[in-house]
DNA sequence: CACATGATCGCCT
DNA sequence: GGCGATCATGTGG
């Protein structure tokens, strides 16, 4: 079955505005934390599907071991990591699993937020976006859409949380060993409580307050 | 619950 | 040629 259908909004909660450019032109841990609790919406034939982001992690461009943009390596693949804020990158990993991302900063400056979770509009399926590939899976994203401007698409919207949830888990970002030192940079951001938050349970980990 | 493993291929050196 | 910004399934405690 459709996967995507699970997504159905039929409306989304009153008093969101999209996110402009300037939103997404900023420090990218800044952006990372206030995409928590935000709606990640796309339209399908003229229905609308859409997901509330719960865990996001921050790749810090040229100077970033982890990030693909390390160095200022410019390839057809991370391309859309050098356009301006909003743009969103997508990329294959393992031959088979897509991963999404959102781009930061200025043009030319390859910083980015990598989805990692999010919470599906209904709560009985909670764990079905719980993990950067599963997201993509359930809104159908892939690689084809790398590179679209959430900003100007009209079939694509983020709306941040007017009312943001003030508790967000910070920890080390998953799944990067070989990036050294940076392994353990404080860069990935969750909101505290979320059933949908990917990897092992939260339980020791340093709490922080925005 | 914690760990281990196989799947599968684009991307870069 | 080597290896991933992962996931589902399997085993054992």
């Amino acid at each position: 079955m459709d996967p995507l259908s699970t997504l159905c909004l039929s409306a989304l909660p009153p008093g969101l505005d999209p996110a402009g450019r300037d939103f997404f032109l900023r420090p990218t841990p800044d952006v990372a934390k206030d995409l928590l609790g935000a709606w990640f919406v796309r339209r399908v034939g003229g229905v609308l599907y859409g997901a509330r982001l719960v865990e996001v992690e921050a790749y810090l461009g040229i100077v970033d071991p982890a990030a693909h943009s390390f160095r200022g390596r410019r390839t057809a693949r991370v391309e859309p990591m050098y356009r301006t804020g909003g743009h969103l990158y997508v990329f294959l990993v393992y031959g088979m699993h897509s991963c999404a991302n959102v781009v930061t900063q200025t043009e030319g400056v390859p910083e980015a937020v990598l989805i990692r979770a999010a919470e599906p509009p209904r709560d009985s399926e909670s764990r079905l976006l719980s993990g950067p590939a599963k997201f993509c899976r359930a809104l159908a994203i892939d690689r084809t859409l790398s590179g679209i401007d959430l900003v100007t698409d009209p079939d694509f919207d983020l709306y941040p949380d007017p009312a943001p949830e003030r508790r967000i888990a910070v920890s080390p970002r998953i799944g990067v060993a070989y990036a050294g030192e940076a392994a353990s940079w404080p860069l990935r951001f969750s909101l505290v409580g979320s059933n949908a938050v990917s990897g092992p349970r939260l339980s020791s980990r340093a709490v922080h307050s925005t």
